[in-house]
DNA sequence: CATACTGTGTAGTATATAGTACACAAAATA
DNA sequence: TATTTTGTGTACTATATACTACACAGTATG
C-alpha cells in the first residue's frame, strides 16, 4: 500500500536511467531537493519515510509522471483539490460518493459535458 | 481559518445547552471521548489542539451536525471520500477542478442525474 | 451554605511526519 | 588502476498531531 509508491518510482527512474545516466538516486534526489539516502529509503518503502506535496511534485516533474497519480500512491490528495472540496463539503462529498462505482467512461462524460459548458 | 471550527461548535453547543444542561463542555467531551480541557481548547481555537476524524464524527453526532461540514471546518476530508479519489486520481482530480467554479445548483443537477441513473 | 458542577490553565506524553548528515563498500568510468 | 559515482545503513533532529492528568477558581444547585 505504502510500498507501491516506492516501487513505482524506482521502476520509472531505472527505466529513465537506462537512457540517461543523470537519473541516478543521487541526482534525482538533488534535483527534487532531498538527501539521496532519503530518496533511497522512499524507493525501498521505508515506513518512516514520507515526502511532502512539493517534493512529490518536483519528483513527478523530474520523472515525467502525473503529480496527482504520485500523490495518490503516497496516500495524499493535491491541496488545491482538497480546498475545492472543503469549501463546499456537503456538495462535493455527496457527489464523490455518488460517483464511487461509476465506470470511468461515465465520469469522463460528465467531465466533458461540464467542460463544454452545457450547464 | 482554524478558528472557525471552534467558534462554530461552541456556538452550536451553547445553543443546545440553553435547552439541555447536558451540553456542557465536560459532558460533551465525555460523550465524544476526550478530556474536557481539550474540548475547551478546541473551542477556543488553540492552534496546538486537533481532533481525529472519529472524534469529529462523534462530536458531529452529539451536536446534530453534518460530519463532512465539521471535518471541512477543521481542514479535513472524510477518509472514505479520500479513498475514492485516490483510487482514480486522474479522473477525480480532473472532475473536481472542472467543477470548482460551478454554482451549487449545477453540481446538484449532476448529482441528481447520476443518482437517477441516466448514465 | 455546602457541594457539585462548570470552564480552563499548566504541564507532560506518545507517535507521526519530514527530513539531514555522514560514512562506507561496491560498481562504473577515465 | 586511480578516481568518481553509486546506493544505502546508521544516527540524529525538529515540528506537527493528538491527546491525558490534574489543579483551580468561579457558578449553580440542593
Amino acid at each position: 500500500m505504502k510500498n507501491t509508491f516506492g516501487q513505482y518510482i524506482r521502476d520509472k527512474r531505472e527505466r529513465l536511467k537506462a537512457q540517461d545516466r543523470s537519473y541516478s538516486v543521487r541526482q534525482v534526489a538533488m534535483r527534487m531537493g532531498v538527501e539521496p539516502s532519503y530518496l533511497s529509503k522512499i524507493e525501498r518503502g521505508d515506513l518512516k519515510a514520507y515526502l511532502t506535496e512539493d517534493k512529490i511534485r518536483a519528483l513527478a516533474e523530474d520523472l515525467g509522471e502525473d503529480p496527482d497519480v504520485l500523490l495518490a500512491l503516497s496516500g495524499k490528495i493535491s491541496q488545491d483539490v482538497q480546498e475545492i472540496i472543503r469549501k463546499r463539503p456537503l456538495l462535493f462529498a455527496q457527489l464523490i460518493r455518488e460517483l464511487k462505482d461509476m465506470p470511468d467512461h461515465a465520469v469522463l462524460r460528465i467531465v466533458r459535458e461540464v467542460r463544454d459548458g452545457d450547464w
